[in-house]
RNA sequence: GCCUGGGUAGCUCAGUUGGUAGAGCAGCGGAUUGAAAAUCCGCGUGUCGCUGGUUCGAUUCCGGCCCCAGGCA
């Protein structure tokens, strides 16, 4: 049987739970497919299961990445892409399992076979960036990778600057790199459905969900991480929470106003998510459910081929 | 009960010397190929409290009523 299963959701939506459901019915391990999941600094403030719940299944990729390193969808789609194999060699089915989207489409779609660009090179492009201002630079880029300066958003630095170190780095333009992606899994080597509860139930739980972090030790955790003193771009440093927290532990907000504003962020978040889902992921299965027992049986019903379940 | 101020977008408000209205925040839609919990683009969503009157035309002017805040009793 063992093709790997994919479960794609916005934050809060169950996840880790119907996953973990999933994966007992099935016979399968759990590989962490979230983005801010990976860090070991944050644990309460993103969500990740706790040791308890990873006890009976094995868990993968959870909390395994020190802050300081700034992972990257590459960085995890190398980790990812033997895991998954070395499961499925020890007849177990992968359940992968998250809210970062590009981290699926790595896997589907591919993610172009780009070396690692030295840190060096993207930091002169941040200089050249800076000293020329926006239209200058993409004049720049647009002499060199015309189709990468053309679907690039106004405004959008980070792709912008991306694709000039990407040439600068490997003296190919981004986009030829990219027309050459191919998928790291064949079309029926997976299967996956996507959770997708309805707007306002899903609110709700973000902002249930962000009280209970702070209950869970969200506070003491983003104490811990800017005490190390970060670099503040890292991802990690980026994870919802972590300004708002800090900037009350700063003195500088309320407890209160500093839990409204990351409620706000999450929500914002989780909309994001959703119309990556509605709009990237549209022929996947959808789950609308987001207690336990009733996802359960929406992913049985939908999808039972999938898993060879009755 | 009387006086004054105010009722305009989800919220805080601006405005129209009469031609059915616009800011901020919130919200919504979209993009997404190594920072993706990132980054970026787009969009006012409205019985202008209700009801009569004047007017070609009223959210705007006039009357009545309702509600809120403050003051006087």
């Amino acid at each position: 049987m063992p093709s790997v299963l994919l479960i794609h959701g916005p934050t809060a939506s169950g996840k880790s739970a119907l996953a973990l459901r999933v994966a007992q019915a099935v016979g399968g391990e759990i590989v962490n497919a979230d983005a801010l999941q990976l860090y070991a600094d944050l644990r309460a403030l993103s969500a990740r299961p706790t040791d308890a719940e990873m006890a009976d299944i094995p868990h993968h990729l959870f909390g395994v990445v020190d802050g300081a390193d700034g992972w990257s969808v590459g960085r995890w789609a190398r980790a990812a892409a033997p895991l998954l194999e070395e499961i499925q060699c020890r007849g177990r089915t992968p359940v992968v399992v998250g809210g970062t989207g590009l981290y699926f489409k790595a896997l589907t779609d591919g993610l172009a076979d780009i070396p690692p660009t030295p840190a060096a090179v993207r930091a002169g492009v941040g200089k050249t960036y800076d000293a020329l201002g926006e239209a200058r630079f993409r004049e720049l880029l647009a002499s060199v990778d015309p189709v990468a300066e053309a679907r690039i958003a106004p405004g959008d630095r980070m792709r912008l600057s991306r694709a000039m170190e990407v040439l600068e780095a490997t003296g190919r333009p981004l986009t030829a790199w990219q027309a050459e992606t191919s998928p790291a899994l064949s079309a029926d080597a997976w299967r996956a459905v996507v959770i997708e509860p309805e707007r306002e139930a899903l609110y709700a739980r973000c902002d249930a969900r962000f009280d209970a972090m702070l209950e869970g030790g969200a506070l003491d955790e983003v104490r811990a991480l800017v005490a190390r003193g970060l670099d503040p771009e890292l991802p990690v440093m980026k994870a919802v929470g972590v300004r708002e927290l800090a900037a009350h532990l700063r003195g500088e907000t309320s407890l209160a106003q500093a839990a409204e504003l990351a409620r706000r962020e999450t929500r914002r978040y989780a909309k994001r998510q959703l119309t990556w889902l509605r709009n990237q992921t549209p022929d996947w299965p959808r789950i609308t459910e987001t207690d336990p027992d009733a996802a359960w049986g929406q992913f049985l019903a939908q999808v039972p081929a999938l898993t060879g379940l009755r």
